[in-house]
RNA sequence: GCGCCAGUAGCUCAGCUGGAUAGAGCAACUGCCUUCUAAGCAGUGGGCCAGGGGUUCGAGUCCCUUCUGGCGUACCA
């Protein structure tokens, strides 16, 4: 909730525009309309801790030299009481200001009074959010894109409660429709093969030729026997459906809990279809005149609806003319409604039963062509489509010595989640998956199974051992660490220490970054940096044995740094480990 | 064709929505442990920010355009 960079910020903010009033009262500077001063951190310490740009942007306004300007505000700065220690102009008209000690108290103070809570913010307070993420198709084992997908919705999650939204994490099953069709018909036909002979019953051309297909089979044999081969073929195969989800669903969430991935809930489906909803909702979008029939099948104006948008949007007539918009099918000719008609169903009952603010969704990238038109449909239905925010991750290309590993389900020799746990740390994998959402990312497996240095994991792991190892060595010594209130901070003045408090500082900026760009990666970056300004302080700087006051300032901020590392660790879901 | 995403060091990527001399990590080389974890630190080299135009005090960042790569354009999900 302490945000010291903020806080600065808005400090040099005010000292500049108040240093500009005080300009324009006795004459130096001309009045003109002039907004607030932006305040930026520059890229080089030596050009200060905090600028501020207002010369070089009210240049024009106040039809003045940019230093000029720099100049008048200097002269009519008053830093009393401030976090600033000075003040100077530098390059074409920067004003950059310098940070004293209270400010550094200030950030370790808010490490102290907060704790495990530090970092966090409260600008999303009151908003409820829901993070949708993996939900994979429960005929077969999760793959590597999903295992990319659901580090990214759960850090993301994490992120965004931590901004103080209301957040849950749902898993939705995509238990009907065509694909558990094909699921069924795979494993009749492979339970009939156990009976009757693999020659004796054909495989469905477009079936499911996993292994793991025929273990179901396998398995409801080994249980049942052939009590299904008789029984009419829709019921043999229902059962046989139902078994294989009993089987697969629970295995995916035990994959994804030794993922440390936990769902608030998981949502079916059919309880969907079962509900009438989505034939109500249907319904709906018929009544509001946004569907018509045609060869048999109910289908959804969705040219006229995202034509209407782009119109909205300002695009231009002859654009989206070229965009060869087409409509939808909700309800097939054999009175089936498609999976996008259930997909709006269920997000219409994300916003209007169970009362979302806004609904994340983590998708792969190559459902993008569906973004618009599932957008388009809530707006159809009087729902604000912006309100559903879809992230689209690029996949994730699987190598094995440098050679493209195929990932087809269908082939059955993909790596599947579970695989990849048994073969490399989940901290690893989770480290690694906390990327960018929209580049490619190649995995490959010779390098990511290696478990050495190169791993920035374990840089990260390191310094907070190498913390934890420091206190326990100290506390044999009878040196605890010290209260806030009795640490000089004028001895923490060197150029690591600040650098690292500054660090320590940025956290809630991080956190705030990524949930605003939907890149939980800022945290790993942030990680890494800070691990490194602990690095850097730690080498030079000894605690054990120096003099008591200095002792307990330097042990004091490697507390701090700690406690800083273990909460970004755990937003990422990696472990804090005390010893290496 | 049309659309979405990307193009920055040899490789993987940052670059805080327009600011100062474009930064890290990996890889390569050179130093640093009788004292708190060397899984660490310090240092050296490496760039037409894909190309071309434009916008302004100022562009890797914004606009236009060309090129390259990935993905999509189903009565599949």
């Amino acid at each position: 909730m302490i945000n010291m960079i903020e806080n600065a910020k808005k400090q040099a903010a005010e000292l500049a525009m108040g240093a500009y009033r005080a300009a324009v009262a006795d004459g130096t500077l001309p009045e003109a309309e002039v907004k607030t001063a932006p305040v930026e951190i520059p890229k080089d310490t030596a050009n200060g801790d905090f600028t501020t740009t207002f010369a070089l942007a009210a240049s024009k306004a106040l039809r003045q030299a940019p230093r000029n300007i720099a100049q008048a505000l200097l002269d009519h700065r008053d830093l009393t009481g401030s976090y600033f220690a000075s003040a100077e102009i530098a390059g074409p008209g920067f004003l950059n200001f310098r940070l004293n000690d209270s400010w550094y108290a200030g950030v370790m103070e808010a490490v102290e009074a907060e704790g495990a809570a530090y970092g966090t913010a409260d600008h999303l307070k009151g908003q409820k959010i829901m993070v949708e993420f993996v939900s994979a198709n429960p005929t077969g084992p999760m793959h590597m894109g999903n295992a990319r997908g659901g580090v990214l919705g759960d850090t993301l999650a994490s992120v965004l409660s931590a901004c103080g939204a209301d957040v849950a994490r749902e898993f939705y099953v995509n238990d009907a429709g065509h694909q558990i069709d094909k699921f069924a018909h795979s494993i009749e036909a492979r339970y009939l093969q156990i009976i009757r002979g693999e020659d004796a019953v054909p495989f469905p051309e477009d079936g499911y030729q996993g292994e793991d297909i025929k273990d179901l089979a396998r398995a409801y044999y080994d249980q049942h026997g052939d009590a299904l081969a008789d029984v009419p073929e829709a019921q043999r195969q229902e059962t046989l459906a139902q078994f294989g989800l009993s089987v697969n669903l629970p295995k995916m969430r035990s994959d994804l809990e030794r993922y440390k991935i936990h769902y608030d809930d998981w949502f079916y489906e059919s309880t969907l279809h079962e509900s009438g909803y989505v034939a109500e909702t249907v319904e709906q979008l018929t009544q509001r005149g946004w569907t018509y029939e045609k060869d048999g099948a109910l289908w959804l104006r969705t040219a006229d609806i995202l034509r209407e948008h782009y119109r909205k949007q300002g695009k231009k007539e002859a654009d989206i003319e070229k965009l060869d918009l087409k409509d939808d099918v909700l309800r097939r000719a054999n009175g089936f409604y498609t999976y996008f008609a259930a997909d709006i169903a269920y997000h219409r009952n994300k916003f209007a039963v169970r009362g979302f603010d806004r609904v994340i969704n983590v998708w792969g990238a190559d459902h993008h062509g569906h973004v618009a038109r599932l957008k388009g449909a809530l707006d159809a239905l009087g729902l604000d489509g912006d309100r559903l925010d879809i992230v689209l991750m690029q996949l994730v290309k699987l190598l094995r010595d440098g050679e493209v590993v195929r990932m087809s389900k269908r082939t059955g020799k993909a790596i599947s989640l579970s695989d990849l746990l048994d073969e490399i740390p989940v901290d690893a994998a989770r480290w690694f998956f906390n990327a960018k959402p929209d580049t490619q990312m190649e995995f490959d497996l010779g390098l990511a199974v290696r478990e050495d240095s190169e791993n920035p994991v374990y840089y990260v792991e390191y310094a907070h051992a190498r913390i934890c190892s420091l206190l326990r060595a100290l506390e044999d010594e009878g040196a605890c660490v010290p209260a806030q209130a009795d640490v000089d901070i004028s001895l923490l003045s060197g150029e690591t220490e600040r650098t690292l408090i500054k660090q320590i500082a940025q956290l809630d900026e991080e956190i705030r970054l990524a949930a605003r760009d939907y890149d939980p990666s800022h945290i790993n970056r942030y990680l890494q940096e800070l691990a490194a300004c602990f690095h850097r302080f730690y080498t030079p700087c000894r605690i054990k044995g120096e003099e008591p006051a200095l002792l307990s300032a330097r042990l004091k901020l490697a507390d701090d740094t700690r406690i800083v590392l273990r909460n970004g660790l755990k937003l990422i879901g990696v472990d804090a480990p005390e010893k290496m």
